[in-house]
RNA sequence: GGGUCGGUAGCUCAGCCGGUAGAGCAGCGGACUUUUAAUCCGUUGGUCGGGAGUUCGAACCUCCCCCGACCUACCA
């Protein structure tokens, strides 16, 4: 296909490699290869589920007979009669395969099939002398030939990066990755299922923006031919979805990929996935309300229980989560530390300069607080808290505290350690978003690379009228992180990004 | 960016004080009609991540580089 793709020749090769390409060959040769009229009927887990409590009497008495196909996993030959497991979507099950049933020529073509092959087998249920619920083959087929060797059989694939960059040989060989992205699947499902049932609308808004807006991050760049214009990979839905408030969509969501031109850590994959839902006539507080009911949700769906473990540690969202600004939240956890300190933005320039942290001069208290809490306290978080009131100057898109123009009606949720979620009133004063971006736009050109452009073309939107609203964004990937007890973005994430090999 | 650990057969891993490479699984040949990581006998696989150096001799010691994991920092 493309100029990266190994040619046959670039291939690595070896001896096993070899003996199966010469199978495969010898298969060819006998009849139809890679055969697709095996009609597949039933599923292991299913037969597992409807049979296993039948006693060998029953089974043999009310014969059931059943057509399965999978991935032949492990193989005992014993002369005339051998054992194979072979694992389908469902699970695994064991398939009898002796000679005097599928006949002298099937026997001798079987025994030269090799684990990581894919076969069809059709035959009656019966059980064991260890009481196994096993298939009786009386046909058995060749599906697919399989060229490469699997990992070894009983330690399976255990190499990191290999998990990462062979997912297909991960999920073959490995039932915690597999559970891993069902799970995840689920959850994204239960979240759907959540959203819809509150009455919001799904939609999907464009991933190419002109100007690349709703975050403070360095965006990807990519050009279109035809308008020969520059475009970036979305940073964040946000101004897109506040557009369809403003249309008449009061209940919106959107859970997609953001893209995000950044570092890579186990938190951070360049692509990522967000929910980001906007609902009028709400609020932050009431976003708080209904996130930490999303949560719950979701947690129920995946796991069944709202209290679980994550790395050893318990994790408790059943109780109704902390609610506290970044004073109060540094005071909680670190309560050496005073109001009248914290107050003081001289005091905090001075023992976040002895901490290394670097400022700049016109760093507000907000923000200083901001910093001393990343410093201190972030990362002791463990139980959900959301951290409420952020200083308005890194918050260009929300809405103002009405008591105080310095901060905003914006929260950030964090559950161990890390922030999961961000939300806010939003900012609906045209005139007022003017000026936020105004202040963005003079900070990009003073070379801060995350501040923000001017949009025009959203502050118009704004100018039709945007009705009160509250609107917050959940990372997917460290939500399933938390309910799979994953300890890395990666795990989460079927094709994470790698540095090509 | 910094630190720690690692890269040896297709896979999982040994390899001590420097003496030129091992096991299990997989593969190949053989035995075996109820096995469970089947077992038993025999057997084929290696640019020891790459390069330079020290040495009579390097998987092992030194230096440089590449790749990865984890921690940390940065970045949201």
């Amino acid at each position: 296909m493309s100029d990266q793709t190994n040619t046959p020749q670039e291939q690595d090769e070896n001896h096993i490699i070899a003996e199966r390409r010469a199978k495969l060959t010898e298969w060819r040769a006998t009849g139809k290869a890679y055969p697709n009229d095996f009609e597949r009927e039933n599923i292991s887990g299913k037969i597992i589920e409807l049979y296993d409590a039948k006693t060998a009497e029953e089974l043999e008495a009310n014969p059931v007979e059943v057509k399965v196909a999978g991935r032949v996993m492990l193989k005992r030959v014993m002369g005339k009669a051998s054992f194979i497991t072979i694992s389908d979507v469902g699970g695994r099950i064991q398939i009898y395969v002796a000679r005097d049933k599928v006949g002298e020529e099937t026997y001798t073509a079987f025994k030269r099939w090799d684990i990581g092959d894919i076969v069809g087998v059709v035959g009656p249920l019966f059980r064991t002398k260890t009481n196994e619920l096993t298939v009786q083959a009386n046909e058995i087929r060749l599906l697919s030939k399989s060229l490469r060797p699997l990992p070894e059989k009983f330690h399976g694939l255990t190499d990191q990066e290999q998990k990462y960059r062979m997912r297909h040989l991960d999920l073959i060989m490995n039932e915690q990755s597999r559970f891993t992205f069902m799970a995840r699947s689920r959850i994204v499902q239960s979240i759907r299922n959540y959203m819809c049932s509150h009455g919001f609308l799904e939609v999907e808004t464009p991933m190419m923006h002109p100007i690349p807006g709703g975050a403070s991050a360095r965006p990807f760049k990519t050009h279109h031919n035809a308008l020969d214009m520059e475009l970036f990979l979305r940073i964040a839905p946000e101004l897109y979805l506040k557009k369809l408030v403003v249309g008449g969509f009061e209940k919106v969501f959107e859970l997609n990929r953001n893209f995000r031109n950044e570092g890579m850590s186990p938190r951070h994959n360049p692509e990522f996935t967000m929910m980001e839902f906007y609902e009028a006539y709400s609020e932050y507080n009431k976003l708080m309300d209904f996130t930490e009911g999303l949560l719950r949700h979701s947690a129920r769906e995946a796991l069944g229980a709202e209290v679980f473990e994550y790395q050893g540690r318990t994790l408790d969202l059943s109780k109704p989560f902390d609610r506290l600004t970044m004073v109060q939240a540094i005071m909680k956890y670190r309560p050496h530390y005073t109001v009248e300190q914290l107050s003081d933005a001289e005091w905090l320039r001075q023992k976040l300069t002895a901490m290394k942290v670097e400022l700049k001069p016109d760093m507000g208290l907000g923000t200083l607080q901001l910093l001393m809490f990343e410093e201190t306290t972030e990362a002791d978080l463990w139980d959900p808290t959301f951290i409420v009131d952020y200083p308005a100057e890194i918050s260009p898109l929300a809405r103002s505290s009405n008591d105080n123009p310095e901060i905003t009606e914006r929260f950030e949720l964090f559950i161990v350690g890390r922030e999961i979620a961000n939300g806010f009133s939003e900012l609906n004063d045209p005139e007022d978003q003017a000026a936020r971006f105004m202040a963005q736009a003079k900070a990009k050109d003073a070379g801060d690379e995350e501040a923000m452009y001017y949009d025009a073309d959203f502050i118009r939107a704004l100018e039709y009228g945007l009705p009160p609203t509250g609107g917050c964004g959940i990372g997917i990937d460290r939500l399933v992180m938390l309910l799979t007890d994953s300890p890395n973005i990666r795990d989460v994430i079927l094709f994470p990004q790698m540095r090509p090999e």
